[in-house]
DNA sequence: CACTCCCGCCAATTA
DNA sequence: TAATTGGCGGGAGTG
């Protein structure tokens, strides 16, 4: 990622490579020519030869291999000198830090060395992210070749990739014009919008999703048969629009690509495994896919995959399914797409600073709909079809051989038919598993489940999440676990806190859940608004707070694990059905405790009317923790450039709160992002949670966070200090009514959550907040709306470290959140309150710093996201999500509690 | 052995 | 017709 960035920043482009740059220069210079110059006289010049280059020529001369070709050498020469003279860059750095190759290793230079995402990344090296509109920077692909040393076919492979998101367009034969990623956000909102409506239509209505889903997964069971049916589809082809011809393009891996990128943002949990991508992009859907076909649709993915990953859009992982696990890939670029992506960089003021991008967010939905045709050429996709079509090709599959795929799928399907269903297997699996990976799995999976309505897509589970945070990526380390849990929202960030097994997670884990809970964690909100906890990391801290809570918080790590499981063991199945959480509600404290020890992480507080107030979405109160998260990532797609978010991420992967601090938001008030560090680090320590309370006044009218930081505290103090333990990193209030309010934060709520809280912290916290202010429903925690439901998402540790994009939509933010709280407590599902309303509604203008909560929420949201993107997106399929899905959580949750 | 995915043949397109 | 594009799948590298 640094790499990246540094190029970015850097210089504009391309100098690159001395040695390389000779050789260029021929070629470069030819800038206008259209006409592609001469490989030929490239190659045959190989002329800078580097000290390594004669190694090379040694080595080739003992290699035949090597020998033959003199093309290879000339083109590892230029690798070489590139990664060696250029930029070693991190590029090469992370590459060899990986392999660790180095330096001997050069002489052949392995496989890795020469992957597709590698080169992709050298090339990315070469030009501006946000290359200066006045210039344009032209692409000679005979030049590139050669400077990268590698076929030209290989620059095919990337150059259709990033011309399928408009970074590059081609000009002339041999030439292309490099854009950069000024337009990205554009492109991508559009294929949003594209992927909707071919995919995401199923989504649209619940039931229409469910039944979507259900396709789905059916469809992946199976298998396939047949396909057939598909009247779906075909959108797969859009461009073909015309269809016609087809011919090749059709199955253009420009289109391949594109349509890859549409189901990451259709998923609600943002993840996608290979295997179902490449059903239901095997356009033709006939069913015909034959098992040859799907492989062969497979290696085009990692073609793809290598690319996208190359530009920081999304990252590998595993899906754990029953089956076993399985590729996928996880987005962790910008999820919603307020008007530019340039966000990042300034947004002016008009632009909104948050709430603007927030509610861009939000909004994006509405719009996604709309829009449709901006593909243009290549991106034509046909938006007719979306569902069917998707089904058939899935179904078309059939064949598919895997069934593993369609194991997900079947959870989802399951889902589909009911979540509930699917709540009650996660929860059993849970249970049963209560292992680790079950849990992670299985709150995948019910998270998916709530979302998967959503999407077939998201089918993934998110048990993967402790894959994710394998990545490599910084986002690695929180993420992991918590991600799992994507109930925890909270816990997320706490998770990986947790994770850090060092920490007390003992404390947490077990003991005294409750302990600390009680103590701390409160918010009390005035009125309505909601208040966001998050705590993450802290939990460890939370030890403290723990003892009780601290079991959980700090077991987060483990407790992520432990979390989850005990949420959703507990829990989980009660959560798990219903996003609404009732099944909490049911229980309130007894659960809620457990549960929420088992959380952790962070809890919200919402006030009692939020919901109201949040309107639609307030219904229901699980959505608090969701729709922290939602504002976060809201904030979060405002300024974080999705590419930033990553970076940041991987630095910091600490919590979300991190995150968050990273994003610009943090309002004065996040000081604490050192705290946040610490929290983490301390792990042990009391913690501080990293708050960032912000003050209504602030600006943000609407919101109110409180950031780990510990401080936030003032503001919270109350809670806060006392809650030490809380974990809670952050609070939001949104609404307007924050300013009105007071919040309190528990620290420890998170901590609360999850163990066992509840009493500890539901009870306790949600006492406090029922009591201070809430009392309406006790709950504490709000969720926005759709949080309903998030219950689950595991994912949340992705997401935080990968705030930047993660953001997913609101949605799944807040529903993770929300479904954690919900889970965690009874309380949460009190209210839902609906944190997007509040930054909205009342948000009046929300500051930039309202940004940072949104990183805040990507921490959020990351745990719950992955259940509730699916919601959201349905939602925003319908501007009813908001409503519908909030309604659909209020209902659960009133009927649930019922 | 499974997962990745490099490599390059060769067909479709384009100039 | 030659060159450029790019689908495709064998099979090798990696773990």
């Amino acid at each position: 990622e640094n790499i990246f960035d540094r190029s970015r920043m850097a210089p504009k482009t391309p100098i690159k490579n001395e040695p390389i740059d000779l050789s260029k220069q021929k070629v470069c210079t030819p800038e206008r020519n259209p006409i592609t110059p001469v490989k030929i006289i490239d190659r045959p010049q190989p002329d800078p030869w580097t000290p390594t280059a004669n190694l090379k020529i040694l080595v080739s001369a003992a290699s035949p291999d090597m020998r033959d070709r003199e093309k290879k050498k000339e083109l590892f020469r230029p690798i070489e000198n590139s990664e060696q003279s250029d930029t070693p860059d991190s590029l090469q750095y992370d590459i060899v830090d990986d392999s660790t190759v180095d330096e001997f290793e050069k002489q052949r230079p392995s496989r890795k060395q020469k992957s597709l995402g590698l080169l992709c990344q050298k090339f990315l090296a070469r030009y501006p992210n946000y290359p200066l509109s006045t210039e344009k920077t032209t692409i000679s692909l005979d030049e590139v070749a050669s400077v990268l040393g590698v076929e030209r076919r290989r620059i095919y492979d990337i150059v259709n990739v990033l011309e399928s998101l408009h970074l590059v367009s081609r000009v002339a034969k041999n030439q292309y014009c490099w854009h950069g990623r000024h337009n990205l956000s554009q492109t991508l909102k559009m294929l949003q919008e594209a992927g909707e409506l071919q995919y995401g239509e199923l989504m649209t209505s619940q039931h229409k999703e469910q039944d979507l889903e259900y396709k789905f997964g059916e469809q992946k069971r199976e298998t396939i048969p047949d396909s057939q049916d598909r009247p779906l589809l075909d959108f797969s082809e859009p461009d073909c629009s015309s269809a016609s011809a087809n011919s090749r393009k059709d199955k253009s891996l420009r289109i391949m690509s594109q349509k890859f990128v549409m189901l990451f943002l259709v998923s609600k949990t943002k993840i996608v495994t290979l295997d179902i991508a490449a059903k239901i992009l095997i356009e033709e859907t006939q069913d015909t896919v034959d098992h040859s076909k799907f492989k062969t649709k497979v290696r085009r993915l990692y073609d793809i995959a290598n690319v996208l990953t190359s530009l920081g859009l999304i990252k590998k992982v595993h899906v754990t399914e029953e089956r076993g696990r399985k590729p996928a890939f996880k987005w962790i670029g910008p999820v919603e797409f307020p008007e530019k992506t340039d966000e990042l960089r300034g947004h002016s003021p008009t632009s909104d600073p948050l709430p603007g991008t927030q509610r861009g967010a939000c909004v994006q939905y509405q719009t996604s709909a709309t829009g449709k045709q901006r593909f243009t050429r290549h991106a034509s996709f046909n938006s007719a079809q979306p569902c069917e079509a998707t089904r058939r090709r899935v179904s078309s599959e059939p064949n598919s051989p895997h069934q593993e795929k369609q194991a997900s799928i079947v959870n989802s399907d399951e889902n589909c038919s009911k979540m509930i269903n699917l709540a009650a297997v996660c929860r059993q699996k849970i249970e049963e598993d209560t292992g680790n990976k079950a849990c992670d799995t299985e709150t995948i999976l019910n998270s998916a489940k709530n979302s998967n309505i959503t999407l077939p897509l998201s089918l993934l589970p998110v048990s993967g999440d402790s894959d994710f945070c394998v990545n490599p990526l910084p986002q690695a380390v929180f993420p992991v676990v918590q991600a799992d849990v994507p109930s925890f929202s909270l816990p997320i960030g706490i998770s990986s806190q947790a994770s850090h097994p060092s920490t007390p997670a003992a404390s947490k884990t077990e003991n005294g859940k409750p302990t600390l809970v009680p103590n701390q964690p409160f918010l009390c909100f005035p009125s309505s608004s909601l208040f966001m906890l998050c705590g993450g990391l802290q939990e460890n801290n939370s030890s403290e707070l723990l003892p009780t809570a601290g079991d959980l918080g700090n077991g987060n790590a483990e407790a992520q694990a432990a979390v989850p499981p005990t949420v959703c063991q507990k829990r989980s199945s009660h959560k798990c059905s219903s996003p609404s959480a009732p099944v909490d509600d049911e229980e309130p404290a007894p659960k809620k405790q457990t549960l929420e020890h088992s959380f952790l992480p962070l809890s919200f507080v919402v006030p009692k009317e939020p919901s109201e107030s949040s309107k639609a979405e307030s219904s229901p109160g699980s959505g608090c923790s969701a729709a922290v998260h939602l504002e976060m990532d809201r904030f979060d797609l405002t300024s974080p450039a999705a590419p930033e978010a990553a970076n940041k991420e991987s630095i910091k992967p600490l919590d979300c709160q991190e995150q968050e601090k990273p994003s610009e938001n943090k309002d004065p008030d996040e000081p604490p992002p050192g705290n946040e560090h610490i929290s983490k680090e301390n792990a042990n320590q009391p913690f501080q949670p990293q708050y960032l309370y912000v003050q209504p006044t602030a600006g943000l009218s609407s919101f109110n966070f409180l950031f780990s930081a510990n401080q936030a505290p003032g503001a919270i103090s109350l809670a806060a200090n006392q809650m030490p333990s809380l974990s809670v990193p952050c609070v939001m209030v949104p609404s307007a009514a924050l300013a009105s309010f007071p919040v309190v934060c528990s620290p420890s709520f998170t901590s609360p959550l999850s163990p066992a809280p509840d009493g500890s912290f539901s009870a306790a916290a949600s006492t406090n907040f029922s009591v201070s202010s809430l009392a309406s429903t006790t709950p504490v925690l709000i969720s926005t709306t759709a949080v309903v439901t998030p219950k689950v998402s595991p994912a949340p540790p992705v997401d935080p470290q990968q705030p930047p994009h993660p953001a997913l939509h609101l949605s799944p933010v807040l529903t993770r959140s929300c479904s954690a709280v919900k889970l965690d407590s009874p309380v949460c599902m009190g209210h839902p309150v609906t944190l997007l309303k509040l930054q909205q509604p009342s948000s009046a203008p929300l500051t930039p710093k309202s940004i940072r909560p949104a990183h805040h929420e990507a921490f959020f949201k990351t745990p719950g996201s992955l259940g509730d993107p699916v919601a959201w997106k349905k939602n925003e399929g319908n501007q009813t999500r908001n409503a519908s899905s909030v309604q659909r959580r209020l209902e659960i949750s009133s009927t649930s509690p019922d």
